[in-house]
Parts: C-alpha cells; structure tokens; sequence
DNA sequence: CAAATCATATCAATATAATTGATAGTTTTT
DNA sequence: AAAAACTATCAATTATATTGATATGATTTG
C-alpha cells in the first residue's frame, strides 16, 4: 500500500470515474487502474463495484475511502512541518470564518494579505463556529476567525479585535430619545436574533448572562440575516442588536435608529483561532499582522471600555 | 514520500542506529540509508542528525517523527478495517487493563483465549483509565477493561460483570461482630484508599456519592496497592474496601476481617471498552464471551442486589 | 438494432525506483 | 595504532510504476 495509490483511490471516489480520475491525478487510465487493481489484490478486496454504472464504493470501500482520507490528510502534513521549519510563507491556508464576520472582515483585509503574500494560496470558506472546531481539530481548516471566547483544548485563540455591539430600535421605541443607551433599556422579551448555529447568537445570549437577564425569557424570533432583522425591527417587531462594522453601511435613515451603549460597552471578541501545533504559525502571524493592521483604524477607540466577553455555549 | 519510507525513519528514530533498523525492517543497511536521504531530499531537509554518535533527530526531524507516527498507524488501520471485513479473527490485539482488575481477571480467561484462538496475537498492558481513554482513542489500543461507567464519547462500553466490594475492617472494628455490615457502618474518614490515577479510588468515591457522604471529607491514606492496605488496616489505621475477587486469595487470619455489605451491595462495574468504530469487533466479541463464560461460575451470584455505579470522575 | 461513444481492463514496452553486495570513508572503541 | 562499528556511495540488479496501444464491455444515439 502506498500514498499513491491511496491518492487514486480517493480520486475514483470522488469522480466515480476512472478515466476522469486518472486525468485529475495526472496519470493515464491505464496507471491508475492497474495500482488500484494492485492495492484490492494486495488487501484481497474489492473496493469499488464496477458492474454499476457510475462506479459504485462496496462497503469495505466506504470506510476504506474514509480511512484513506485520514491517511492522505496526515500525510500532507509532513510538508506542513517542513514548511514551517523553513518559513515558508506560502501554499494551501485554509481559513473558516462565521458568517457574520465574513461581509465586513473580509473586504477589510483580503486585497492586503494576497498583495503580501503572493505565493499564498488562501481559501476562504464561511463555516459556523461548530464545523470551525471540529475542521480545526481535524485538519481540515488551518486557521479560523470566530467569536470568542471558545476555550476549546487543542485550539489557541488571539484576540484580533472588540467589536461593539450598537442597538437597533424600532422607529417608536423610547431609548432613541437618548443620544445612547444602557444594556438595562433593552427589552429581552423581545429582542431579535439569529438563529442558531450563528455564533453571533451566542454572543448575544452571553450578553444576557453576564447581565443576569438570562432566566428563562424565551426569544420571540430568530433571523437568518441582519436584513431580516433589521427589517423585522423596522416593522415594530423588536429590538435587534448589530456589530458595530455591520452599522457603517446602513443607510441614513436606517442609521437614526442606531444607539451605542454607554461604557462599559457590550461587545464581541472577534478571534484568530488555529490548532495547537501551530504548524502553520508563520502565515498566521503574517494574517494576524494584516488584519490588526487594517482593524486599527476601524474599529479601536481609545475611550472604549467592554464589558468583557463570557464563553460561549 | 512513501509509507516504507516513514517506516525507516521510524525505525531509525528508535534504535539510533541504521545497520539495526535495516534489520528491523528486513532490508539492507543501503536500502534504508538511501531511502531516508530521498526523503530528506525531497523534503529539502534533514530528520538525522547523524554527526551526533549515537544519531539524534533535528528539531524538525522530532515533529517528523510524531508525525509518520500518526500516519503509519493510521496506515495500519486499513488492515484491520479489511480484516473485519473478512470477519478474520487474528493479528495483533492490544488490550489494556487497569492494574486493579489485573491480577485477578486475567489468569482467569488468558489460557481459555490463546488456546481457543491461536492466531491472535495478544499484547496486554496495564494501564491507568486516563491512559486507557486516551489510547483507545487514538488507536493505540484496541479494547480495554476497566471500571465503568465512564460515559466517554467515542467510546463503547459492554459491562462483563458487576463485583461487589468487601470491608477489610481493623481488628478492633466494632462492626466485626456482624456477619454482615451496611455502607453506613463505615467511617469515611478513615477509609483507606488506592492512589489517584488508579480508578478503583473513582470507584470507592462515586461509592461515596451514591451514600451522600461525600461532602469535603479528606481521605487520610492513599496507597498504590491492596497489599499495603491490608498491612495499614491491620496496623488499626482504618478500613478498606477490597473487591471480591481479591479478596479469594487472602490468608485465612486476614479473611476473619472480611465483611461482606448487606444487599444492596457497593460493587464497582467491570466492561469491556472499545473505540466506537468498531475495528475489531469480531476479536473483541470473541474476548468478550470466553471472558463472561470464565467470570460466569466466580462472580455471578442470583441474590446479589447492586447499588448502580455512578459515572467515574 | 446497429453504430457510435464511452469506460475499463489487459498487454507488452519503457521508464522509474527500490534493493542489493561490495566497498570506501568515518568515527568510536580497545 | 589497530580493530571494530557504523554510514555513505556506487554500479548492478530487481522490482515497480507508467505508458501507449488495444481489446472488451457497457451505454447511448441515430
């Protein structure tokens, strides 16, 4: 058995084709058939059923497949290793962020990063904070961007920013008489949220806790999108609470019925989050230099004070 | 990067030596030197140290090494996934055993295994249930016995049998006039108790919590082994609590102080555990029943009432 | 239903890679 | 200083992977 044939292996897998396989592998049919043919001799087993058409996996093959993966993923990271050793600012970097960071983060610091690093190849994948645990322990991210704080062992997190959350009022609502408000103004009967899975939500039910509002109130809605909050909010539906970034492109009339909270604030840690074995470390310093760079001018305030962030969940 | 190739270097990791670790792998010095100085070519970098006498890894090399670790063994799980297949009942089985169940256990069904399935190669080791855990868990053993529940995810627990403990009172206890004693009788601030990390200490608090004794006592002795115990007991320092079949082969002045508790019983719960991918199943139910065939005739009485175990830790 | 198309298997030839035995060059041991 | 132990190097051999051509079998198309 070896790494190669596993590589093919996986290939069939994934196109149900050996023709097609064979070409994303950079072999010819013929090659790729014959070492797959070789490794079912050597384990005395079939893995793929070739009377169905496309390709079927049996039932070894399945976990074969499964198994495989694991191999073919922890075999790529010797050269993860040696890279590090050597500095290389370079390669595959996987990053996950949640998605309400996503929209305003991104644009902010993208252009920077691939302008910088060049030989990077980043891919960029929206993920809700669970999948960004699980593919961080497993390999299959090499760093995140999330709100924290997770506590999560085997992960490291460095805080990249605060990020302040601003209240967005409907039109009739007393507190906009006020230039801002206080966390004690909020109804939490009828707060706005989004539904979860969204770690924002979490963020806000932390919220709640360190202001002992959490009892059992139970939320009148929950949202997918700020735009439907947003517009829920505008139909006199509730009260929603927006991260600061995600307020400086609203419209102006939709601006009016902002309030910042009075210090301390209530706001989001936003994260850079990567495995503990930090074997990517030189291209996560170098995001973690773009983006506190960028965010600087963004987002610090000097007259800001937090009321500091709980785990969540 | 081949599997062969992270095979030497593994072998060259641990014998330190080249000519050894060719004949470890059934191949010329040659071979290996050649096929390690690829890899390290094709890595662009070195795993050995070789000026150092005996060889040393590189910094690099170590995290090389952690890392074929991984990849090798993940590599030999393709093996038995195609050995469960076939329902093959053979090759290297690792089981591990709390140092408490042991001596007790073992000798019981040993001879009953090899003897019924000669192709299986076991290997036992004694363990802690912390090393246990994490080694089921990343595949370095196949099953385990220790003292249960331990509700652990990823983890599947089949309980083999339940075994009551006995009181092994100080010569002078007043409960020693009773043929049999309650929980209640003993005083849990001189109960005599194995060190941490050996599980049966779990086992005697949990005893504990289900009486509600638990409180902040302090325990005053901890020991590593029942035969020191027995030996501060009898120096009138306090009771212990031994596990019946530990209790068989004590000499007759130490049985006198034996007690056995009144229905319902205190006992600790013994299963058998293993990785919830079940890899090896076909071994394992095979262990399984020539252990409950075994442990059927000295454990299993009809009348035994047992306080249910609650979870360890 | 035959022809055309597509996909996989097979084969012999070739290119690539692993392994070996012999030996040279070090370092360590005696 | 000689012997022993160890690793690297080399050319020869063996084993393995890959290829291009082609056969075979299935599916699609006119």
């Amino acid at each position: 058995m070896t790494i190669t044939q596993l590589h093919y292996v996986l290939a069939v897998a994934e196109y149900k084709n050996f023709t097609l396989a064979a070409e994303k592998c950079f072999v010819t049919q013929p090659t790729l058939s014959m070492q797959i043919q070789k490794l079912e001799d050597e384990l005395d087993i079939l893995i793929f059923d070739r009377s169905k058409k496309p390709i079927v996996l049996t039932e070894v093959g399945e976990k074969i497949v499964n198994q495989a993966k694991n191999i073919v993923n922890e075999a790529g990271r010797i050269k993860d290793i040696v890279d590090q050793q050597k500095g290389y600012i370079g390669g595959e970097f996987k990053i996950g962020i949640i998605p309400t960071v996503m929209p305003t983060l991104l644009p902010m610091f993208l252009n920077n990063f691939i302008k910088k690093y060049p030989k990077v190849n980043l891919i960029i994948e929206e993920q809700t904070t669970e999948e960004i645990i699980k593919k961080l322990k497993n390999g299959h991210l090499d760093c995140a961007i999330a709100a924290t704080p997770l506590e999560e062992d085997r992960l490291k997190e460095i805080v990249l920013y605060y990020e302040p959350f601003v209240a967005y009022l409907p039109e009739n609502h007393s507190s906009l008489q006020n230039k801002e408000i206080t966390v004690d103004e909020l109804d939490f009967d009828t707060i706005l949220l989004l539904q979860d899975g969204h770690c924002f939500r979490n963020g806000i039910l932390n919220l709640c806790k360190n202001n002992k509002y959490i009892a059992d109130n139970h939320f009148q809605l929950e949202s997918g999108s700020f735009e439907t909050l947003i517009k829920l909010a505008d139909e006199g539906l509730g009260t929603t609470l927006l991260p600061y970034l995600h307020t400086l492109d609203l419209n102006d009339k939709n601006k009016n019925k902002l309030r910042a909270f009075k210090n301390p604030k209530p706001a989001r840690e936003v994260s850079l989050i990567y495995p503990k074995n930090e074997l990517k470390l030189h291209i996560i310093n170098a995001l973690r230099d773009v983006i506190s760079g960028v965010v600087r001018g963004a987002i610090a305030f000097s007259d800001v004070e937090i009321i500091s962030p709980k785990p969540i969940k």
